[in-house]
RNA sequence: GGGCCCGUAGCUCAGCGGUUAGAGCAGGGGACUCAUAAUCCCUUGGUCGGUGGUUCGAAUCCUCCCGGGCCUACCA
């Protein structure tokens, strides 16, 4: 097979908001892929970046009395330790705010101006005097000059269907600030985009770039008329770039948003010594862009027609996804679906909604449901009860001798999924993941069969049947192995892990068409723990909280009047202990821990029975005195700080062995579980 | 108002012109005990949303209707 040339990415998350569970459908689905390419041995390169212009962010930063470049930066950790913590990493995170981006955005619009696509116009918009801002149709609200139907957008009404201009509303106010806009007049910059009708009608209709529904789409609603000419500036003041050749006007965020791809691309570039034109003007290089549905005609229609304007390759593909809803519904905060991703790791394993994508998604742009029962049993039956529970019946009885020299016979089973590894490929490769997961859990499905029919724990009472039990569990474990390649691009944790048991690492799909031979087998340990619904609803219960700044952590500003804002009570109280040295406070390991399990020990008048995880399936138990102010419901779930090298201690419940941390005020009466912030996974030191 | 997508067993879906419509999960019965109460075997269950057509033959193609979802309605 040759090797290809992919550029991959993902739509740059907007940095005004938190990554939720419906924006990883989209990094995921796009590291499925980029992670199935690189198993395929292509050079594929992922990037994405942070979109950060814009009125929005202005005015968040604004409110937030921080300047711009602030609210930006910390949102990029954000969004980067969210994606991180789902394995879903871009070889490049950038930011559309960075030199690249402009100088790419420079280069970009002289070539669209020296092709003689931009004119100027007078538009008339809604001011926001109060932000000194102008105001989009949907950044106005007001009531509906037709159904007086109240706290409709400048648009047009939810209520009755009226469309108008934000002028007409009645009493009219800024979403932002709630003052009262008015009209003004201002310059804007158009391109012209209907002078490449032509060349975009092409493109989208050739049936190579786009899925058959949204070149459809584009025919029926765009392009069976003249094209609009499209507003690419904004007058100042507007968080953005300035457009070098017209002072005091600003590109849209939605005209350099795009171009933060090929931004990226240069930082990569940069940073490994590549050449930028081999990736973005080159024809051995193929360009794909993983969307959702939302932003279509952006990237189908002006960023085609930049991309060509300014000599640039043209995406090979579009890949539109649909959206995430949870329960047949939309996601809603009060119902405690509008999950944050961070919210998520908090109580769940990153591989199970990777599976569960996975085994949902396809080439369509089909909305996405997440039904949670559906979650829990999918993730119970198929990862945990077929796959995992192959390597979990076999390893161990090959533990002292390994896997047989010679592969056995095993009626042709390994050959079959060797061949079909041909159709998983496909199916990978168009995006259809939902029916590569159908396949890979038919091997399983036949694995489970012959292991039940060769039943190695009759052999394994016989020592004279040693080899012959060493066949079954060499055909067991070379299934087992087949299906953690094939899963690999959506469970690399799983992959890696049957690298360390079978000592071989996973490193190229091809692994799957060789069985592995005459090799030592490690312990086996689980890969997997099965979900359990409390879990699930305890992620639910902490994603009610209504969670208005879903925006930026509000830097934590002292009141007014005051230089402190809490007391000295407590400090008094307990006065600090002498000062002690640095190795003495290595001396206690603290690490980030998960409740696992919780029960009441009801003879006890202050214990929780807890039973905590530090990743993977090393476990702690650990009897804490919180139960006055925690109930063990509560707490299944939650990541907490232990100290996990403490020495056991016996209890008259049992054996302690270890403590979790928190806070303690007033006489022991006020207690509270310290709580590691996003980003903490089971294990991570604390120091 | 315009457009797109979907409607197949209780649930999630596959099949997309050709023998008596399939799978997983759930339900029922049995087996096994190596395995994270996992697994294996057997089994109940559908007039393929409705209607009218095309065809020797339709879940599969076309009409219309009903139901569900989504996107749009001039700075897209």
């Amino acid at each position: 097979m040759t090797q290809r040339r992919i550029l991959v990415t993902s739509a740059l998350p907007y940095a005004n908001y938190q990554l939720h569970i419906g924006n990883m459908l989209e990094h995921i689905q796009t590291n499925f892929w980029v992670r199935f390419q690189k198993l395929r041995g292509h050079k594929c390169v992922s990037l994405c970046a942070d979109d950060t212009h814009g009125t929005a962010i202005m005015i968040s930063a604004q409110q937030q009395g921080i300047r711009e470049e602030e609210l930006i930066a910390r949102m990029q950790k954000a969004h980067i330790d969210d994606i991180a913590g789902f394995d879903a990493e871009y070889d490049n995170f950038g930011s559309t705010n960075s030199p690249e981006n402009r100088a790419l955005c420079q280069e970009i619009w002289a070539a669209i101006r020296k092709a003689g696509l931009v004119v100027e116009k007078e538009v008339t918009q809604l001011f926001d005097p109060k932000a000194g801002t102008f105001l989009a149709d949907r950044q106005v609200k007001g009531t509906c000059p037709k159904c007086g139907a109240r706290d409709q957008y400048g648009d047009n009404c939810d209520k009755c269907g009226a469309t108008y201009s934000p002028a007409d509303l009645v009493d009219p106010k800024s979403a932002f600030t709630g003052a009262t806009p008015e009209v003004r007049g201002a310059v804007h910059l158009f391109i012209q985009i209907e002078r490449l009708h032509r060349f975009l009608a092409e493109w989208t209709q050739s049936g190579e770039h786009l899925q058959p529904e949204v070149a459809n789409y584009l025919a029926g609603h765009f392009l069976h008329e003249p094209l609009r000419d499209w507003d690419v500036s904004r007058p100042a003041p507007y968080f953005g770039f300035e457009i070098p050749d017209s002072p005091g006007n600003y590109w849209y965020v939605w005209f350099d948003a795009p171009i933060g791809y090929m931004a990226s691309t240069r930082q990569w570039c940069d940073a490994h010594g590549e050449a930028f034109d081999d990736w973005w003007r080159s024809e051995a290089t193929e360009i794909h862009h993983f969307i959702g549905k939302d932003i279509t005609y952006f990237h189908t229609l002006f960023w085609p027609a930049m991309l060509h304007s300014a000599g640039f390759s043209l995406p090979t593909k579009v890949h539109i996804h649909g959206f995430l809803t949870v329960g047949g519904e939309k996601m809603s905060k009060s119902k405690g679906t509008f999950i944050r991703a961070a919210t998520y790791l908090e109580h769940l394993d990153p591989a199970y909604l990777r599976y569960y994508y996975a085994s949902k998604l396809g080439p369509r742009v089909d909305d996405l449901d997440l039904n949670l029962d559906e979650f829990i049993t999918k993730i119970n039956s198929d990862l945990v009860g077929k796959v995992v529970n192959l390597a979990s019946r076999t390893a161990k009885f090959v533990e002292k001798t390994g896997l047989a020299a010679e592969y056995p016979d095993d009626g042709g089973l390994f050959a079959q999924a060797a061949d079909e590894g041909q159709t998983i490929a496909e199916a990978y490769e168009q995006c259809d993941t939902n029916r590569a997961m159908r396949q890979i859990m038919a091997i399983a499905d036949r694995a489970n069969q012959y292991v039940e029919h060769a039943q190695p724990w009759v052999l394994a009472k016989d020592p004279a049947k040693a080899r012959q039990l060493q066949d079954i569990c060499t055909v067991g474990l070379n299934l087992f192995r087949q299906i953690a390649v094939y899963l690999a691009p959506v469970l690399p944790r799983m992959a890696r892990q049957t690298g360390e048991l079978l000592g071989r690492p996973i490193s190229h799909w091809d692994e799957a068409q060789t069985p592995l031979l005459g090799t030592p087998v490690g312990r086996f340990q689980h890969m997997m723990t099965r979900v359990d619904k409390k879990q699930v609803d305890a992620m639910i219960e902490a994603s009610k909280q209504p969670d208005e700044s879903a925006a930026v952590v509000p830097a934590g500003q002292p009141e007014q009047g005051s230089s402190s804002i809490d007391s000295d009570q407590p400090l008094a109280d307990v006065p600090l202990a002498p000062m002690c040295s640095f190795d003495d406070f290595q001396k206690v390991d603290l690490r980030v821990a998960r409740i696992v399990a919780a029960e009441d020990v009801p003879e006890a008048n202050k214990l929780v029975h807890l039973t905590l995880s530090l990743g993977g399936d090393k476990r702690l138990n650990v009897f804490a005195g919180i139960k006055s102010a925690y109930k063990p419901e509560d707490l299944v779930g939650r990541l907490v700080v232990c100290v996990a090298n403490l020495a056991p201690r016996k209890m008259k419940f049992g054996t302690s062995e270890g403590m979790i941390v928190a806070a303690v005020g007033e006489g022991g009466k006020s207690l509270s579980l310290v709580a590691p912030d996003q980003g903490a996974r089971p294990g991570h030191r604390v120091q």
